[in-house]
DNA sequence: ATTCAAATCATCCTTTCGGGTGAAGGCTTA
DNA sequence: TAAGCCTTCACCCGAAAGGATGATTTGAAT
């Protein structure tokens, strides 16, 4: 972000100093103003829309790969790790037995853990529990 | 999209109107080329930063709206409009008995248009198809 | 007109979920 | 050390889901 910036600038910069020259030339040669005028507009206005979406690209990047396994939305549900380890299985569609096998843990355990995620994610079904997951950006 | 090229076209021609009767200051008044220059190359560089960030902005939209309820995988997997409405409703963590209620229909369709939608998905469970279903862009 | 898929509903039966509750061991922190 | 949370597991029970199968109606295609 700073560096595209930076590089903006630089950019910016070096056509001042190109314009410079030109405005010599303009003394020189046998150009109309507008001619330059319109050149520059058009150099700038194509350098700014190449800038402005470049700026949008790396914004929307750094939204949608800002899926760090969100510890905020984690820390404000008060899910544990244990917890989220369920969450996950169970978004792939995995049944609490399945989800036992692959965490090494009992069935109940399992339920025990989807119980209180339900309750922290204030929903009634593991369906529910999914989307409102998502929303949070708790699983992709 | 072709609006908003015309709208920069306007903008862009009423700018170098704008220039045009800068340049006759030009000779009325005391200020440098260089001056006018920079300013028109700042603001063409600031119209077309607003542009491009516009423009990458639509299309982003275009492709992530572009959730046309994906006719080519419904076909592909052969789901039928009704099937589709069940599938939507069950990937909002709606019950069954809710999901008959909604769509005026008795639990066992509802029943019946799951269990087909578990085979074509290729999927054993509720959440699974879900699942599926998003990765074949059926549902958001 | 016959055929076929979709949509609707049913019954029976098994599996899975989910709620409620209790309890034991471990780790952290006041 | 006591309080508190996490993790683990258990039992019970009702609700929901899912599988198998069959039947009727309707609309579209052949």
């Amino acid at each position: 972000m700073k560096k595209s910036v930076f590089l903006y600038g630089i950019s910016l910069a070096l056509l001042v100093y190109v314009l410079k020259l030109i405005e010599y030339r303009y003394y020189v040669r046998d150009l109309s103003l507008g001619f330059y005028l319109t050149l520059i507009a058009l150099l700038f206005g194509a350098l700014g829309a190449w800038f402005g979406g470049q700026l949008v690209i790396k914004r929307i990047h750094s939204i949608s790969s800002a899926f760090n396994a969100n510890a905020t939305s984690l820390k404000l549900t008060g899910i544990s790790k244990r917890e989220y380890d369920v969450l996950t299985l169970i978004s792939k569609g995995d049944t609490n037995q399945q989800i036992a096998d692959k965490l090494f843990l009992s069935l109940n355990t399992v339920k025990t853990h989807s119980s209180s995620l339900y309750v922290k994610l204030g929903a009634k079904r593991r369906t529910q529990a999914v989307q409102k997951a998502k929303e949070l950006k708790l699983i992709p």
